[in-house]
DNA sequence: CAGTGCCTAGACCGGGCTGTATACTGAATC
DNA sequence: GATTCAGTATACAGCCCGGTCTAGGCACTG
């Protein structure tokens, strides 16, 4: 229904295009996602994109950025829930990759497949992936230090390796339960840099 | 009947070019490297390539094949070196991950890269690799039981995730030091599983 | 009414892509 | 010498792509 037309059309077709980009995008892969199926799949005329973006490459950006936004949403809510301990939401880390890896429209951690598909160091779309996965990085290496464990920089990179190996073992191998093998060796890692001893 | 060419000519000409291809299709991606930038690089005519190959599917197929194979070798010689105890085995997939991942010509871990290029998992390029990924598990399993460790195939989960997850990081940050923390955070899952306490 | 701003619809261009068809070369084999 | 066979060179068909251009619709505003 075009009836409610009146308010924010500007930013609304923007952002129509901007969110169909992104799930095909991430659905189908870029280089073989053309522009004329993002623009049918949104309702959107050709010139309206290209008022908005200057070009293709310009569209993936925005869209890369869109995909850090959701995925940091979705994973601070599940690990900001309210009565957890620091610790605990370190292991929340797990509950969010079982949660996400189980939806049928899980097709791996968006960044790593942008920096896969523009492989390129200094391209902006594999940079700005880059500095995704650094803003991860930042994220649990503050909740290692606020459960006090030692070397809370070093543990976080390791649970960091085990959430994006897990991401991309379930991607390419469909197999779910790998999140509970991730959460075990989280489990462990923790529980010797807090200083235990299984 | 034509193999009877004591040549090596006929097959030096397909190897020429998957060769080409793999080197290309790893580099670039598949989607962004046409079939006339492998064959002007291997310098073979167009029909000589739709003689050994179906399509270009079909060659992406095949250097996917040749891809786990070069991966295999390496990885299986870094392993197998002399005088290696099961345990020290397993710690040195970290050092072939080490070497691989500070070559000037690392672009991650081919089969990921290609999941990720052919997400639908019903392909059979996606098939493949994850088949890949499927039998380096199982290697690594074999050695987790070989080191004799308690619940070898979940250890060896584990330790594979932190592989990936290395893999795919230093791939998409370029910071080789991650793979320290890898090797870190395996010795201590090794360590527990081996029933030690650190 | 006239003007303005956002959007649509669709034609169009240049270029790249996969894949095929044709005619030729050169060497080995019979 | 004739045949066979692998490979070469090149042109081309057909398609899809990103991006531009034009003409016009529709709502709001002064």
């Amino acid at each position: 229904m075009s009836g409610t037309t009146t308010d924010t059309q500007s930013t609304s077709r923007r952002d129509q295009l901007l969110e169909t980009a992104t799930e095909l995008f991430y659905r189908n892969g870029c280089h073989t996602t053309g522009i004329d199926k993002v623009l049918a799949e949104a309702g959107v005329a050709k010139m309206t994109l290209y008022k908005h973006f200057k070009s293709k490459d310009n569209l993936v950006l925005a869209a890369c950025e869109r995909f850090h936004e959701k995925v940091r949403e979705e994973f601070e809510e599940t690990v900001n829930e309210e009565g957890l301990t620091a610790r605990e939401r370190l292991e929340a880390l797990f509950d969010f990759m079982d949660r996400w890896s189980r939806r049928e429209e899980f097709w791996g951690c968006p960044s790593i497949n942008l920096a896969v598909q523009y492989p390129e160091h200094d391209h902006p779309i594999h940079q700005a992936a880059a500095e995704h996965k650094q803003f991860r990085m930042d994220y649990v290496t503050d909740l290692a230090e606020q459960a006090g464990l030692s070397n809370p920089r070093e543990t976080a990179r390791q649970l960091v390796l085990l959430i994006e190996g897990v991401t991309v073992m379930v991607q390419v191998t469909g197999d779910h339960s790998l999140v509970a093998s991730a959460r075990e060796g989280a489990r462990t890692l923790i529980a010797r840099a807090a200083g235990e001893r299984s």
